[in-house]
DNA sequence: CAGTTATTTAACTGTTTGGTTTTATACGCC
DNA sequence: GGCGTATAAAACCAAACAGTTAAATAACTG
């Protein structure tokens, strides 16, 4: 069941450490224990977390002698940006609006969501 | 450990199904029934995934008899948005500057990001 | 080569998730 | 009240997840 893209940057950012260390790397590249370090938490969780973000696509890992640094890869969130705009309408449309027309729908119990704005 | 707000929000993403009833949703409101037809999956499995997009503030259910209607409520992706709006710049700024900026700011070691752009 | 540092892998554990089937609830209808 | 339909809840299960500690790997250093 071979999850999408969207999945695996979605299950990514779902948590609030991996979340936390993309906004330090969005500071600039870093090494793993430095990234370790504000969270309290052991080494390898946050080697987990990296592995996570890596196969989202979100970090980029180098060599330097023994570390191996993270930075940030920002080009899955674009993606994101992408998907979200298919929805802008709807939060741009104000609340009262989106329920008056709900109302309409939901009286004729219409099926092929037929979209009449 | 109270999952915050962008978790829920995140996590609900997360799953194709669950993008896919969005997605279905954003044509007009449905009943539970007819939002399961199109996924070859039990009643209560996408029950289930209703409740996981109802607690992320995704969707809101009606009373209509013994219908539940499901409606979009797009407002948690604006928060969305709004988080992903801090990472702009990164996915604007072409890959070779980053990568070029990664590059000096690793060579010292940098660790309290001090933000040089 | 031995030692230190940075990081990953392995093995294990408890919890969450996504699905199932079976049972319960709520409502409308006769 | 009893029946049919729509949905949710309960109980269960396997797989994935987030963490742990202990061991392995990789690179520099003396």
């Amino acid at each position: 069941m071979t999850p999408n893209r969207l999945d695996n940057i979605f299950s990514a950012l779902a948590d609030p450490t991996r979340r936390a260390i993309l906004a330090r790397l969005a500071l600039g590249t870093t090494s793993v224990t430095e990234l370790a370090e504000p969270f309290r938490m052991s080494g390898p969780a946050v080697s987990k977390h990296l592995k996570v973000l890596e196969r989202a696509g979100l970090i980029i890992r180098g060599r330097e002698a023994q570390w191996r640094p993270c930075s940030l890869d920002a080009a899955p969130l674009k993606e994101v940006r992408d998907w979200l705009e298919h929805y802008r309408r709807f939060w741009e449309t104000s609340f009262d609006r989106l329920e008056e027309y709900l109302q309409e729908v939901q009286t004729n119990g219409d099926s092929d969501g037929t979209d009449q704005r």
